[in-house]
DNA sequence: CGTTTGCATTACGTGAACGTCATCTACGTG
DNA sequence: CACGTAGATGACGTTCACGTAATGCAAACG
């Protein structure tokens, strides 16, 4: 079962992120990719991070953020009283991104009516033609 | 109607940023205070434009792209040809926040479920007691 | 009338998130 | 065995989004 190992070049092209990238992502602790030699090779376990990583960028969450989620996702072999922290911590995340949701919605609202707005402007401009020229 | 001019100090008070920061939206354009002598006074418009920076600042984009988005929504006076590719312009930024809360509602329904599952093991942990030690 | 208060400008500093460059090593290949 | 290729390790550079003085001006206040 080592053929699901995929060296930093492979990641690179898969995810479309730079070697630097994912160095720098080790550096921070967010991923940790075994050693061959000196090679680095990057598990599934990675893998399902780096995706977590890059949609957490997305979102506008920092880096510090998204390692603290991605402690929400290994959560196995903690003992209880920090899980009942982590979860904590994640149930407030969870309210977070649902409010971020909600704000969304509005936002997308927000820009359809501008854009209906718009077209009705545009409309108007067509039917009026050389109206005030 | 001068009184619903605001002055910079009104302005971070109501949306808590600093002078700094509505000095600096200023250099680049995204805010236009008039100017009565040396001061900045910022009017109902660069108030309704701060709220779209600071939600759109919420949702990781630069203000390189804000203030595409935020000419959106001063674009009654501009000649027709541009209103059309600003509207298209519209038309992708929606899809692309379309597609976000997409993302955002998978990432929320994801760690509700790591959530439920942390509650298994804890509730799990509280049954069995002292099984593994 | 001196001083505090409020705001201005100028300019250098900073943390995050990488980019870039130089140098080094290990490995396969003709 | 020379050589290209892939990856590693510093270390310095860069962009963004402000923070933080230092300095100046102008109205307001005791």
């Amino acid at each position: 079962m080592t053929e699901d190992l995929m060296t930093i070049r492979e990641m690179c092209e898969t995810y479309e992120v730079t070697p630097r990238t994912l160095r720098f992502y080790e550096a921070k602790e967010l991923l940790f990719p075994i050693r061959e030699g000196q090679k680095r090779l990057f598990t599934k376990r990675d893998r399902a991070r780096l995706k977590l990583i890059l949609r957490g960028k997305r979102f506008g969450f920092s880096l510090e953020e998204i390692r603290q989620l991605l402690d929400l996702y290994h959560v196995g072999d903690q003992q209880k009283t920090q899980m009942i922290r982590t979860i904590e911590i994640a149930r407030e995340r969870l309210s977070d991104m649902e409010a971020r949701r909600e704000e969304l919605t509005q936002a997308i609202d927000d820009l359809k009516e501008q854009l209906r707005w718009g077209e009705k402007v545009i409309a108007s401009i067509n039917n009026e033609k050389t109206a005030v020229g």
